[in-house]
DNA sequence: TATGAATGAGCGTTCATTCAT
DNA sequence: AATGAATGAACGCTCATTCAT
C-alpha cells in the first residue's frame, strides 16, 4: 500500500518534472510571453488539462523554475566561505555566471515577466531572497572589513551586480556570456575596492 | 482657410500627443506587452479606431516615444564637448539620468519589448543609434587618451552603463533614481579610470 | 445667377464623375468587396466625407456604374433591327462582348455583389431591365418566326447567354474574352437554330 | 479505454459535422463573404473558439464542403463508362445536376469566393480536379470519335457546362433546377453534336 | 489522475458612417 | 459643398481555463 502511494507520488512528481522541462525548453525557444500552455503540454506529451493538476498558471511554472535555479546557486555558493571578500565576491559572481549560462533563459524571463505581470511584487518577492541577499551579505562583510568602499550603500552595489547579470543575458556582443560577466565584475571590483586597504 | 487647416492640424497634433501620453502612462503602469490599444485609447478618452489614424501599431507608439526621448538626450548632451573624458562621461550620465527620470518609463519599456517582440532587431536597431553609440564614443576617446583602462573592450563598458540605466529604472530601493545612477556611475568611473593617469 | 448655379451643378457633376471613375478603377483593381470607400476617395483625390454627398453606399456606386454600362449597351444595340434573328442575336452578343470587355469589371462585380449583399433583389431588380430583356425580345422574335427552336423556354435561352457572359468574364483560359464569347455563342446559336428552318 | 476514446472521437466528428452543416446553411443564406465565423458557430450552437479546433479558417470550411461534394460527384459519375459520348455527357450532366441540387449552395459559393479571396487559385486549384477535368475528358473523347464538333476547343465547351451550373444555381426562373439544367444541356448537346456523324 | 473539446473574453485591426468645421 | 478626424461595431483569431468523461 505504502509502495503504491509512493509509486503514485513518484509518477506525479515525474509528470511535474516533465512539464517543468518542457516549459523551460519552450521559454528558451520562444520567450515567456510567446509560450502558450498548450505549447508546453504538447512538448511535454501530455494533455492540456493535466497542466492544471500541477500548476495554477504559466507564472507559477516560471516561479518554480526560478526557485530551482536559485536553490542550486545558493547551494553551490555557500560551499566557499573562508576567503577575502574580494575573492569571495568574485568567486560567487563567476559561479553564478556559470549556472545562469547553463540556464540562461530563466533569469531574463522572470525579470521581464515581472515587468509585465499584473502582480510583479508577488514574483520578485518570492524570487529574490537567497540570491540578491546572498550578494548583499558578502558586500556588507567586505565593507565592514574595510575591503570595500563604504561611501556607497550596500544595496546599490548589489543592484549593479544584479543589473549586470540581467543585461548581459541579452547582450548582443560577440563576447561569451561568462567572459562578458567576468570583465564587468573586474571593473566593478576595481570600482568598489577600498584603495587604502592594506 | 489656412487658419482652418491650421486649427485642424493643431487638433490632430493634440490628439496624437494625447495618445502618446496615454500610451506612456499605460506602458508605465502595466508594461508594454500587457497594455492593449483599447486600454490606451480609453485612457486617452478617444475611440479605439482613432488610434489607427495616428499609429500603425503599438510598437510604432513605443518607437515614437523612444525616438522622442533619444532626440532630447542627444540634443542636450551634444552641447558639451571640451572636458576631460571622465568629466564628460559623468556629465553625460547625469544628464541622461535626468532626462530618463522625467520619462523613466520609456527606456526599460523598449528593452523588455525587444525581448518579446517578434522583430526585436527592428526596434532596437532604430532606437539605439545616438544613445549607446554616444557613450561608446566618449569611452573610446578616454581609452585613447589614456584616461580609461584599455584592458576591457569599449562596448563592455558601454554595456555596463546601459544596464545600469535599464535596471535602475526598476529599482525597488528607496534611493531616488538620479542619486542611484550617480552612485553607480561613481563606482563605474573608479572602476575604469586608469590608475596611473597623471 | 443662372450661370453660377449651372457652374455649380457642373462642378457637382464633375465630382460625381470623378468618384465613379475612381470607384470603377478600384473595383477593377481589387474587386468590389475589397474596395473601401476611403480607397475610392483617395484615388479620386477627394475627402472621404465627400463620398456621402453623392452616394449612399458602395453598392449605389456599383449600381450607377452598371446602369451606365447597360444604357450604353442598349443604345448601341438598338441601332440595328432589320436582320434575321440569328444574325441580330449574334450581333448583339458580339457588341455586348465588346462593351463588357472594355468595362469587364462591372458585370461580374454586380453579379457577385448580388450574391453577397443582404438585399440582392434590389440590385438585380434595378439592373437587369433593358439588358436581359433585350435578349429575350430577340429570342422570342426568333422563336415566333420559326428561326429558333420553341421546345425550350425563351428565358432559359436568355439565361444561357447571361451565364456565358458572367463566367467568361472570369475565365482562366488563354483565349481572349471576345473570341471566347464568340465561340460559345456559335455553339449556342447552333443549339437553338431550328433545323428545318428554310 | 478504447471505447472512451472512440466515444470522444465520435463526438468530435459530430461537432465537426455540425459546424459544416451550420456553415453550409449560413453560406447559402448570406453568401460566403458575408458569413462570419461567429454567425456559423452561433448557428451551430457552439462557442466561437470551438471553430478553430476543427478548421483554420472560413476558407478551409468552404474547401471541405466543396471537396465532399466533389468526391460524391466523381464517385457517382465514374460508375458509368460504356455509352456514346453524347449519352455519357448527358448522364454526367444529369447526375451532377442532381447532386448539386441537393447541395446547391456549395458550387456557386466557392465560385464567388474565388472572386473575392486573396488567393483564388489555391481554392479553385484544389477544387476543380475531378470535376471540370472529368467533363473535359468526356468531351475530348467525343471530339476524337467524331461525335462532337472539333472547331471549338474542348475547354470552351467544358467552360459552358461549368457556367451553366454556376448560373443556374442562382436562377430566378420558376423552373426547377434539374429541369433547368436538362433544358440547357439539351441545347448545348445540339450545339456541339457533329451533324454529319453517322 | 489524465484528458482534450468547449469556451468566451480579449486581442489587434478594419471601415462605413457621422459631424463639426 | 467639402472635409477628414472621430467613431465603434464587427471582424478573424488566440488562448488560458473549465469540466465531463
Amino acid at each position: 500500500m505504502a509502495e503504491k502511494i509512493s509509486l503514485r507520488k513518484q509518477k506525479k512528481f515525474q509528470a511535474r518534472q516533465t512539464i517543468l522541462t518542457a516549459a523551460a525548453q519552450q521559454f528558451k525557444l520562444h520567450g515567456f510571453a510567446s509560450t502558450s500552455i498548450a505549447g508546453i503540454m504538447q512538448t511535454a506529451g501530455l494533455g492540456v488539462g493535466t497542466f492544471y493538476n500541477y500548476f495554477g498558471s504559466k507564472e507559477e511554472v516560471l516561479l518554480t523554475l526560478a526557485k530551482n535555479l536559485r536553490e542550486k546557486i545558493t547551494e553551490e555558493i555557500s560551499a566557499a566561505n573562508e576567503e577575502s571578500s574580494v575573492e569571495l565576491l568574485e568567486r560567487c559572481c563567476v559561479c553564478t555566471a556559470k549556472l545562469i549560462d547553463e540556464n540562461r533563459f530563466i533569469l531574463p524571463l522572470f525579470i521581464s515577466a515581472s515587468e509585465h505581470s499584473d502582480k510583479p511584487e508577488q514574483i520578485s518577492k518570492s524570487l529574490s531572497p537567497g540570491f540578491r541577499e546572498l550578494f548583499e551579505a558578502i558586500i556588507l562583510r567586505g565593507q565592514k572589513s574595510g575591503e570595500f568602499r563604504s561611501d556607497v550603500p550596500t544595496n546599490i552595489i548589489s543592484e549593479i551586480i544584479h543589473s549586470i547579470y540581467q543585461t548581459t543575458a541579452f547582450s548582443r556582443l560577440e563576447i561569451p556570456f561568462q567572459e562578458n560577466i567576468r570583465l564587468k565584475v573586474k571593473i566593478l571590483l576595481d570600482g568598489i575596492r577600498e584603495k587604502n586597504f592594506l
